[in-house]
Parts: C-alpha cells; sequence; structure tokens
DNA sequence: ACGAAAAGGATTTTT
DNA sequence: TCCTTTTCGT
C-alpha cells in the first residue's frame, strides 16, 4: 500500500487516508480524482475495514467496474469481491429485487426504460381520450419523471394545489389522473421505471426503519462520485444511509454539474457542508491532464459563472499550443476542415487516430463530420446515439425474455404479441386492455382466461391468443433447464423472429440479423461470465437487470484504434490528446432551448468547460456560417463560448482571405468533391464567368474543379457571397469605399450584409452582386 | 389485419 | 433530413 500511497501528491493524499467523518474532496478536471477514489478504497481495506461494508456509488457503470478492477489489482480479486460498486440505479434495484415484497413488488419486477414509459403513457392518454397534441407523451414523461425525482407520489401531487395549478393552467387538468394511471399501470405490470428505483428505494427506507437499519450497519463507509450529478431522490438515499456511522464522502466539480436537465441538482454539492456537521473539505486544484493554454483558457470560461465553489485549477504542464478556432462555411466544410486537420496531425506527428475525438453537443451533428471522415479514410466510432439495446430488433427479443420472467409486462406483451405478425390487431389487443382493467388483472392473465374475462373475440382470434399464451409458457419452462443463451437461442428460432428478419433480405434485415447474433453473443460471454464471477448467479433476471440499465459507453470492446465520437455528456471522464468541439455556434452550443434562464446557460457553458478540459494537448474549436438543421439550410452565428474565452489562448486559424472558399484548393485537397454534395448554390459566375451574373445562377454547379479559376485577388474579389464575411469585417466597395460589416442576414442567393460606409452611411447590399474586398 | 404510402415531428443531453 | 406514426386501400 505504501508504494501505491507515494504516488500522490499531498493534496491527493490528506482525502486519501482520511476515513472517518463526512467529507467531500472537490476534484477539478484533470486532477486524479479516480485514483484517490480507488487508492482510497484499497487504503481502507488495508486498514482493516471489511470491503462488506463498503459502498461506493458512480455515475456510470464502466466508471464502477474500471474502479473495481483497479482496486482489484492492488487487494486483490477475493478482497475486492465484496465491494460494492455501481451506479445508483444498479445498486438499488439489486436491493429492492431483495425487498421488493415489502413494497408489494415481485422480486423479478421489470426495469421499464423510457420507450416503455413512452410507450405506456401515450397508451394511457389514448384509451383517456385525451387530446394528444396538448397532453404530449414525451412533455408528460419527463414531467412525472420530474414528480418522481422531487419524491412527489401521486398522493402528495393531489395534496398540492400549486403543482395542480401549475398542470391546470398549462392546459393540462388531467396530468394528476395520467400521473395516477400511469404508476398504477407500472405498478400492475410488476413494472419499476428508472426513477422508482431511486423513489422506491426511498420509500422502502423511510417506510421500514428496520430495512433502514440493515443497510445502514450494511454500508457503514459511503462514497459517492460525481456528487454534483446526483438529483434530490439521490440525496436523500445518500443522506439516510449515511445518517448513522456519518462516514461519507463525496467527490465532485460543481464545474461539471451537466445534469440539471433531468433532475441533477448542483445545490447538492454546493451545500454539501451545510448538511453535516465538521465536513472535512479537500481540493484538487493540480491538473495533470492539460496544458497550461487549456487549463487557463477553461478557467476564463466557468469564471464567467456566477454559481460556483471557489477552486482554482492549475497546472505544472507545459504551455502548449494555443487553441485553435476555426470557421467554415457549412457544416460540411466544417467536418472537412475536422477530417484534413486530424489527417495532418496524424502525419507529422505519427499517432494513432484514438488521440483524437470530436465532440458535439447534439448526436445529429455526427453526420456532416462522418462524412469528411469517411473520405479521408479515417477510422471513427461514434458513441452513444441510439443505444444497441433499444434497437428494434433487440428490443423485440429482449420483450420475449422479459416477458418470460414477468408475464405480468405489459409493454414487453404489447410489443411481440404480433411480431412476427400471427394474426393478432390492434383492435383485440385494445379489447384485452379493457378487459383487463375493467377486472383489474394482467392482460397475460386475460389471456388465459379469456371466458371468464368477457372478451369478445372471435373463435379465430380466440386460438391464435391461446397459442401465443402457450408459447410462452413452454418458453417458461425451458427458463427452469436451460441457460440464458440457450433460450435466448431457443426463442429467436421458434417465435419466428430469425424467420422475420432473414426473409426481409434488405440491407437493414441483414444488420438486424446481425445485431441479433451479437445480443446472443453477448449472453454467451455472460453465461460464461458467470463461472467466474462469484456476485453473479447467471439467471435471466439478472442479464436482463444488466441490459437494462447496461449503457453503450459500457460496451467499448475491440480494435480500439479509431477517432472517437460523441456528445460531450458523454465525454465527461474522458480525455483525449486532440479534442475538436465542433458546431460552437449561438442557438446550437448554447442550445436554443437552454438559453431561457442564466441557470440553464450556466449549465451550457459548465458543459463546454467539460468539453474544452477533456483536452490534454491541443483543442480546437470550429464553427460554421450556415448549416443543415431539419434539412433547411440556417444560418448561425459564432458561439458567445468562443468570445467568452480570454483571446491570449486563442488562435484564430481561419485565414481572413485564403480560406474564402475556393473549390480549387478544396478539391485539391481532397480529390473528390462531389458536385451534389456542395451545398451553396452561389452565384458564382460573376467571379468565374463572363457574362450576366443574373442569368441562371441557380443553375450553377461546381461540376468539375478543372472549369473553375482560382479567384483573383487583383480584381478585388468582388463575389463575398461564398467568402465567409463575418460581421466586424471590413471591407471595400468600388463605389462606397470601405465600411464596416453590421450584419449579415439571408441565406442562399439572397444573402444581404448591412455596412456602414465611411463616406455614404449604411447601405444593404445583396452581396450576391456587390463587388466587396475584404480590407480587415 | 396488414402493408404501403403519406404525413408529421424532431434535435439537447441519459441512468 | 430522417425516422416514426397515421392513414388508407386491399
Amino acid at each position: 500500500m505504501e508504494k501505491y500511497l507515494s504516488q500522490l501528491n499531498s493534496a491527493q493524499l490528506e482525502p486519501t487516508v482520511q476515513i472517518e467523518g463526512p467529507m467531500i474532496v472537490i476534484a477539478g478536471a484533470g486532477s486524479g480524482k479516480t485514483r484517490v477514489l480507488t487508492y482510497r478504497i484499497a487504503y481502507m481495506m488495508s486498514q482493516g475495514i471489511d470491503a462488506f461494508n463498503i459502498l461506493a456509488l458512480t455515475f456510470t457503470n464502466k466508471a464502477a467496474r474500471e474502479m473495481k478492477e483497479r482496486i482489484a489489482s492492488i487487494v486483490g480479486a477475493s478482497e475486492a469481491k465484496n465491494l460494492w460498486m455501481g451506479t445508483f440505479h444498479s445498486v438499488f434495484a439489486r436491493i429492492l429485487r431483495s425487498e421488493a415484497d415489502k413494497l408489494g413488488y415481485p422480486s423479478n419486477f421489470t426495469i421499464y426504460d423510457t420507450q416503455d414509459s413512452d410507450r405506456l403513457i401515450a397508451s394511457i392518454i389514448k384509451e383517456m381520450n385525451l387530446d394528444k397534441d396538448i397532453y404530449k407523451y414525451k412533455q408528460i414523461r419527463s414531467r412525472i419523471s420530474s414528480y418522481k425525482n422531487s419524491l412527489i407520489t401521486v398522493r402528495a401531487y393531489f395534496q398540492n394545489p400549486e403543482l395542480i395549478e401549475a398542470d391546470t393552467m398549462a392546459r393540462r387538468p388531467r396530468m394528476g389522473d395520467i400521473y395516477k394511471e400511469y404508476v398504477e399501470r407500472c405498478f400492475k405490470a410488476g413494472a419499476m421505471d428508472f426513477d422508482d428505483l431511486l423513489l422506491k428505494t426511498n420509500e422502502l427506507l423511510t417506510r421500514f426503519p428496520d430495512v433502514l437499519m440493515k443497510y445502514q450497519n450494511r454500508f457503514r463507509y459511503i462514497l459517492v462520485d460525481e456528487y454534483q450529478d446526483t438529483n434530490h431522490s439521490q440525496y436523500l438515499i445518500v443522506r439516510a444511509l449515511s445518517d448513522k456511522f456519518q462516514n461519507i464522502c463525496v467527490v465532485g466539480d460543481d464545474a461539471q454539474s451537466i445534469y440539471a436537465f433531468r433532475g441533477a441538482n448542483i445545490n447538492n454539492i454546493l451545500n454539501f457542508q451545510k448538511d453535516y456537521d465538521d465536513v472535512k473539505v479537500f481540493r484538487l486544484e493540480q491538473n495533470y491532464r492539460s496544458t497550461k493554454n487549456i487549463v487557463n483558457a477553461a478557467n476564463s470560461i466557468i469564471d464567467k459563472n456566477q454559481t460556483k465553489l471557489d477552486k482554482i485549477v492549475w497546472t505544472a504542464n507545459d504551455e502548449g499550443e494555443k487553441i485553435k478556432v476555426n470557421r467554415s462555411l457549412t457544416d460540411a466544410d466544417e467536418g472537412r476542415f475536422v477530417a484534413n486537420s486530424i489527417f495532418e496531425n496524424k502525419m507529422n506527428n505519427q499517432l494513432p487516430n484514438s488521440d483524437f475525438a470530436i465532440l458535439y453537443r447534439t448526436n445529429a451533428q455526427s453526420r456532416s463530420i462522418e462524412d469528411a471522415l469517411r473520405k479521408r479514410d479515417i477510422p471513427y466510432r461514434i458513441y452513444g446515439g441510439l443505444s444497441f439495446y433499444q434497437r428494434k430488433e433487440i428490443k423485440d427479443v429482449l420483450s420475449y425474455l422479459r416477458l418470460i420472467i414477468n408475464p405480468a409486462d405489459e409493454e414487453a406483451l404489447k410489443r411481440i404479441i404480433n411480431f412476427p405478425p400471427r394474426g393478432i390487431g390492434q383492435t383485440t389487443v385494445d379489447k384485452l386492455i379493457v378487459a383487463a382493467n375493467g377486472h383489474n388483472k394482467t392482460i397475460f392473465e386475460v389471456m388465459k382466461h379469456l371466458d371468464k374475462a368477457e372478451v369478445n373475440v372471435n373463435s379465430g382470434t380466440k386460438t391464435k391468443l391461446q397459442d401465443f399464451v402457450t408459447l410462452i409458457e413452454s418458453y417458461q419452462v425451458l427458463n427452469q433447464t436451460a441457460d440464458v443463451f440457450e433460450l435466448a437461442e431457443h426463442v429467436t428460432r421458434t417465435s419466428g423472429l430469425i424467420r422475420e428478419f432473414k426473409n426481409d433480405g434488405t440491407p437493414e434485415g441483414v444488420a438486424r440479423m446481425e445485431n441479433i447474433e451479437e445480443l446472443l453473443n453477448g449472453m454467451k460471454d455472460f453465461v460464461e461470465g458467470q463461472k467466474e464471477l462469484a456476485d453473479t448467479t447467471g439467471s435471466l433476471a439478472e442479464f436482463l437487470e444488466d441490459v437494462a440499465l447496461a449503457t453503450d459507453l459500457d460496451a467499448d470492446k475491440g480494435d480500439s484504434n479509431h477517432v472517437a465520437l460523441m456528445t460531450i455528456h458523454l465525454a465527461k471522464g474522458l480525455e483525449f490528446p486532440y479534442v475538436y468541439i465542433v458546431g460552437l455556434e449561438e442557438d446550437l452550443f448554447p442550445s436554443a432551448m437552454s438559453m431561457g434562464t442564466r441557470s440553464e446557460l450556466e449549465e451550457e457553458r459548465r458543459l463546454f468547460y467539460v468539453a474544452l478540459t477533456r483536452a490534454e494537448k491541443q483543442a480546437y474549436l470550429t464553427y460554421a456560417l450556415s448549416r443543415y438543421r431539419w434539412g433547411k439550410l440556417v444560418d448561425s452565428e459564432p458561439s458567445r463560448f468562443i468570445e467568452e474565452i480570454d483571446d491570449t489562448y486563442l488562435d484564430i486559424i481561419t485565414p481572413k482571405e485564403e480560406r474564402r472558399f475556393n473549390p480549387m484548393l478544396s478539391a485539391d485537397i481532397f480529390g473528390d468533391v462531389e458536385p451534389n454534395k456542395i451545398r451553396y448554390k452561389p452565384a458564382k459566375q460573376v467571379v468565374l464567368k463572363k457574362g450576366n451574373p443574373k442569368s441562371e445562377p441557380e443553375k450553377f454547379q461546381i461540376s468539375t474543379p478543372k472549369n473553375l479559376k482560382p479567384v483573383s485577388k487583383t480584381h478585388g474579389n468582388t463575389n463575398l457571397f461564398d467568402s465567409k464575411l463575418v460581421v466586424g469585417n471590413v471591407v471595400k466597395h468600388i463605389r462606397f469605399g470601405t465600411g464596416e460589416v453590421l450584419k449579415i442576414e439571408g441565406s442562399g442567393a439572397d444573402v444581404k450584409a448591412e455596412i456602414n460606409f465611411q463616406h455614404g452611411g449604411v447601405k444593404k447590399l445583396l452581396l450576391r452582386f456587390a463587388k466587396l474586398e475584404v480590407v480587415g
């Protein structure tokens, strides 16, 4: 142990060896937080504390797994295996399973994912005959989610006139009724959604003091990582469990709190010192990850936020390169710039692809980047997006398995009762739901006793329903003896799922088959794995739980030499030598939806801080003047975040003149500009061809690079339509003289600039025609 | 009941 | 633009 502790600096060592009492570690980005956490746990165990008494809560499964592995490598695998380490959701799902009966739930309850919740809510809205344009199921779901995260139960809701008032004002007077029905239907289906895992844990600990005591005594030492991202529900669980022994260590960075949108409460970390007596406060302020330029630039950004804890992040690392800022004309250009830059950096410095990451605000931004990377043959991998387990075909297979474990699972049943098609249509399902609700039974029970439930269907349908029940029941029997893999293999074959996707014949169908195969392989691994791991039983129930709480980031497998593409949220906790943050434009980042309040904007700023601090050596910020959004070309302005960085750390690399779009250059570098991929339709011929610019400007196409001559600067270039003219540029006009660009508006061929000429005042010019030269 | 075609919605982030 | 949902014809 000594040899490990000697690896720590004094700021890291202090919290590592502080075992007793409440404490908070405020850990700046890249300050060795994970190292402190792992060594601290290892140290505790070396001091004779039983691993059995330690609970460590992390934000992702991946973080938990990695930490556990590191601890195992220090203290030995057998010692580490008793540690309880995982996400809030996975740890408390396990506890809830063993205590489920107290809450009236079966121990094999299903975990509904967001999609399941959405479908159930949509179905309830339909059953209640409500207007689905007013009662949008996604809004309803997020509303219910925030109630649950604030511990507002259905009963609490109806006792709170303010909430009812608020929903009534929002033209949703039936909100409470939907909430009630949703909760009841989940309960009847033996299902908990993500929020329930926390809410029901609170219920368990509050209603059953003996249970609370049991877990207080068991978890005498509690650690919480990423404390800034805990929500109220999680906060209460931590408080309750740590109340007796007060051995609570929370670690986090308020500057990296980026999950308020899903209920995380930054006040949990800001107020921690008020929640416990004699809190010891530790600060990790030395950054080991990034260059001085990056650290200082990040500091200058986060400085703009009002809500924060005192902390000065610094580094002893090299000065490094300045942060490079690049402007592009369009999102496609931005992609090309990034791909080109990665290519150059790779070649110049002999670097692997895995040294690079491209971070964006929204998943939709990946497309233009992907296109460019593909053209340059740069291998990449997209993280996040539609998770593997959310794909249709995977959810179909999983739904069969879920139904085997828990026949009450309404969402699983509705999903597969007629997939593959077996002649049970919507009308029949609706009848079943009505009957089930009427008799307070599950749909599956109703199907088993069609006559008793008085379901009015014809005899053909009746047979089909009975066949389905028999099919599921036969699987249930098989589940008694077969392992997960064997069962799933049998199910996919005999249910007709495989046939369904095979017959499809389309490339999508093939991909789906491959995904199912991958799922089956995963199951095989799971079955093999259970033989080694002591804390799993390898049951189907356990597999489904893993899957329900898994994220794509958890499954990082295989060849790792690729450029990483992901959202900034997903990048939290990761680091890369080279980081490209793309789409730094107003309304995109910061997002248009997050600029309503100061706290929302501050969260966007923290998000930017997180993005920037992922970079070790070099960061690039890029933005485009226009970008395709919802299939439309939209003009955009540079993000305020660029301006907010102290410009001594910036290197604006967009050359004013040379970067002007020049098809020759552009085409030469990449070799293969596809005409139809070039989205701007400028009146380029003003410069390139003789003749009247007005004639057929729309028909102009950049066909082959050969046809185009480089723009001659001496001619005064003239057509600035494509020249990345921005507000602030000083331009020269043949008649009006010099002036400053005040505003740019319009799109396509109608881009206009408002220019304040020294002699002549403010004029609005159509760039298509104006002969302008940028002079500054 | 089912498939094809048309319409509509979405783009903030995820355990 | 792309994906999901709804509508419509059989």
